[in-house]
DNA sequence: TCTCTTTTGTGATAAATTTTATTAACCATC
DNA sequence: GATGGTTAATAAAATTTATCACAAAAGAGA
């Protein structure tokens, strides 16, 4: 049997394409061709239609794809009609700022709660969000039923904090720390930093 | 002529392995295998011997890698023995995180000048920086020699903030903006965005 | 010195990803 | 309803990337 089993190389790529499928709507826009979305994300039109065709077939010979459709089909994929509650641990300076975005509701995330482990934070509020204690973090997030983490803890904690969202049950974590994270192989992990990024640039720099 | 073209795929592995050394480096080791290496990051040890093996050949037989020396070849490499200077432009809520983060310096980084458009900020402090002008940005960043900017500014205006940061000669730009910016050949761009991040784990949940 | 264990560097092989080329469908216009 | 210009889907080919497997080198201990 073969297993429709789809490249995460591919499945990465979705989220780009919902993004400037998204976009376009905004703009006004009903319908767009693998040509033109391709030249927005600089990405080859078969490369999009071959992805896209992993999945279905969301478009018509001659005449694209309506947008609208295309977005409702990529949301589905991606699990984003409804919403993900993410808890967000570590409240400095990194999770305040993301504790304030406004840009992720209406794409598929909300942050659900903050937590920290310093005295001085627990309590104190963080945009709209009261900062609990990082020794409540299994009780509270397996009462909200809460399955995605954000870490924005120092290094040096990421691992044992990461260890400790793992028991909650979570299994989808976006971690800001700059060290890799050792966990089970189901759990999905993605990881930010742009120290990592900067270095992969300079190399390329006169 | 067989050009030493390195695919880029292995230059975006050198900082990862180079974070690792030096956090083995921090905690007193001296030398390593490409198995302990690979160990720590989930990658094999076969990988990370030809990924070095096209830069030089750096490690032993039978005994491995000095952590120390490949460091150095390393930060050679990614041409990081030197610190860039950066210029950070947009000094929102995630602007000011970054302005105050304290992990680029000893990595071969200085945020240098902050830049934003706004009456209100301009002139005011964040961290040590006093917030520029951007329409200043060209004279101050030929003034400084900045060779890369980071852009925390919103996806409404990020392309013609780009535009405007290519101008100034800069080559590599790290964006945080939630879109893509479409820039000449010869620019290095890198993007951080968590939402398409966290779009992607969520795929993988059930 | 000899043997055993470890570990690199690398050619060969395998797997994966992307590109190319082809076919068939769609639409507007005449 | 025929024609020409588009465009998606897809099979095949090409390219890129990762893994495997082994010779050679190093060091430790007898």
């Amino acid at each position: 049997m073969d297993m429709n089993l789809i490249p995460d190389i591919v499945v990465g790529r979705l989220p780009r394409y919902l993004q400037a499928l998204q976009r376009m709507s905004e703009d006004g826009h009903l319908s767009t061709s693998s040509q033109e979305l391709g030249d927005r994300l600089g990405i080859s039109a078969a490369q999009i239609r071959k992805d896209l065709s992993q999945f279905g077939e969301f478009g018509k010979q001659g005449t694209g794809y309506a947008i609208p459709y295309l977005i409702d089909q990529l949301e589905s994929i991606l699990k984003i009609k409804k919403v993900w509650d993410i808890a967000l641990i570590g409240a400095g300076d990194l999770g305040r700022a993301i504790a304030h975005y406004q840009g992720f509701s209406n794409r598929g995330f909300r942050i659900a709660l903050v937590f920290d482990n310093s005295r001085e934070k627990i309590g104190k509020n963080i945009g709209n969000f009261i900062i609990q204690d990082i020794a409540d973090l299994e009780k509270k997030v397996r009462e909200a039923h809460i399955q995605v983490a954000m870490l924005t803890v120092p290094a040096s904690v990421a691992q044992i904090v990461a260890e400790t969202v793992v028991k909650t049950g979570i299994r989808a974590i976006l971690s800001y720390a700059p060290t890799p994270l050792n966990l089970p192989d189901d759990v999905h992990v993605e990881y930010i930093d742009p120290l990592i990024q900067l270095q992969h640039m300079t190399y390329y720099l006169g």
